[in-house]
DNA sequence: GCAAATTAATGATTTATTCAAG
DNA sequence: CTTGAATAAATCATTAATTTGC
């Protein structure tokens, strides 16, 4: 899908941020690795990373790795209804079995965790909540210009969120509002040597 | 998790906000006035009154009001279930009409809109998008010590968010990380004379 | 080939549900 | 049991693919 090179966005100013085939390679590899719900910092992080390559902001990490979550389950379990339908039938046809059972959700993890299913994670079965650490946010933000207006994020309002954003990448350890000091301790979702680990991403920490 | 912290730098760090009495007229009040979804600004105004009152930050105000929309349309919606189901059962024992149409869902808005329901509005029906205006944020925010770090509040970990928030109200227009210049278009939530207009917020703009 | 029309993906918002403190 | 906090699900809205008639 997409080979859209989408030219990188480019046009400027469209409503709604579409990542370049760079970002999205990424994005998913980072998925793959096992994010899912990345914290602020991470997302800091990331935003900064991926800016080296297009426009992007923060919530457009967040929102990015929310959609992918959902619509993974959601594939998933579309898939186990439909199996699941399928086997029922079959067995009604086949041998005739009580059906007055129905311990569907059983056999719905049964079939989850058993057969093939290439993919590594099974994104429900996933401890919602990892990747914590005390490491504290405040990461210094790229993004100074940030409407540090508290919530324009939560409530997701468009107010003040289009954020010029020079897509300049790090640099710029502007304390802005950087609370005192931190440790600051730099989690590692990208090495900061060029080699490409592939594998050392938020190994989530067993919580 | 994560209590971290949280103690708004203040030993006195209950993990959760607890409204003051009068914390909880005036944002009872708002809400009667019609404010369902209040925009960042608005927030950031009403966090900025209340703390007048009492410890209290931009997503405290936040939850409130998502808290207490979702639970008044529940509790409606219980009521209804309640009331449909009588009438129901009421009616076969009544005049018996057949059960098999099963129009629930029209009957049930049926309900809701006709009869009696002193409440003056149905949160369902609203407009769900009301409250913006071009306005802009980045209200001189009085938590001048809110992470700028991107998306705390999205991701709603407490990773940073735990603001040591100087319960000063206004003030210190700590021109953190305001972008340029703005209009500022204060917007009466709270009118700055004492008399109490009672109707003046939110006046939700036709979109 | 190439736009207008249609459909599929997916970014962004809102609503419902769940968790846990008091 | 109430309610603040957080997450997941549903929904809206816009953009990209794709189709279709020319």
């Amino acid at each position: 899908m997409s080979p859209a090179g989408s030219g990188s966005g480019s046009g400027s100013g469209s409503s709604r941020w579409s990542p370049t085939t760079e970002q999205l390679m990424i994005l998913e590899e980072l998925y793959r690795s096992g994010i899912r719900t990345p914290s602020a910092s991470q997302i800091q992080q990331i935003t900064t990373h991926l800016s080296f390559y297009g426009r992007i902001e923060g919530k457009n990490v967040f929102y990015w790795f929310q959609n992918h979550k959902a619509r993974d389950r959601q594939k998933l379990r579309r898939k186990l209804t439909k199996q699941l339908q399928l086997q029922q039938q079959q067995q009604l046809h086949h041998c005739h079995l009580n059906p007055d059972i129905t311990n569907h959700y059983f056999a719905a993890a049964a079939a989850a965790y058993s057969p093939c299913s290439s993919t590594p994670d099974f994104p429900f079965y996933n401890p919602p909540t990892f990747l914590f650490q005390g490491a504290g946010g405040s990461v210094n933000t790229s993004e100074q210009a940030l409407n540090c207006a508290w919530r324009e994020g939560v409530t997701f309002y468009n107010n003040g969120w289009s954020t010029p954003m020079n897509v300049n990448n790090q640099a710029s350890s502007s304390s802005c509002c950087t609370s005192s000091s931190r440790p600051l301790k730099t989690l590692d979702l990208f090495p900061l040597t060029t080699t490409r680990t592939d594998e050392d991403c938020t190994t989530p920490p067993p919580k």
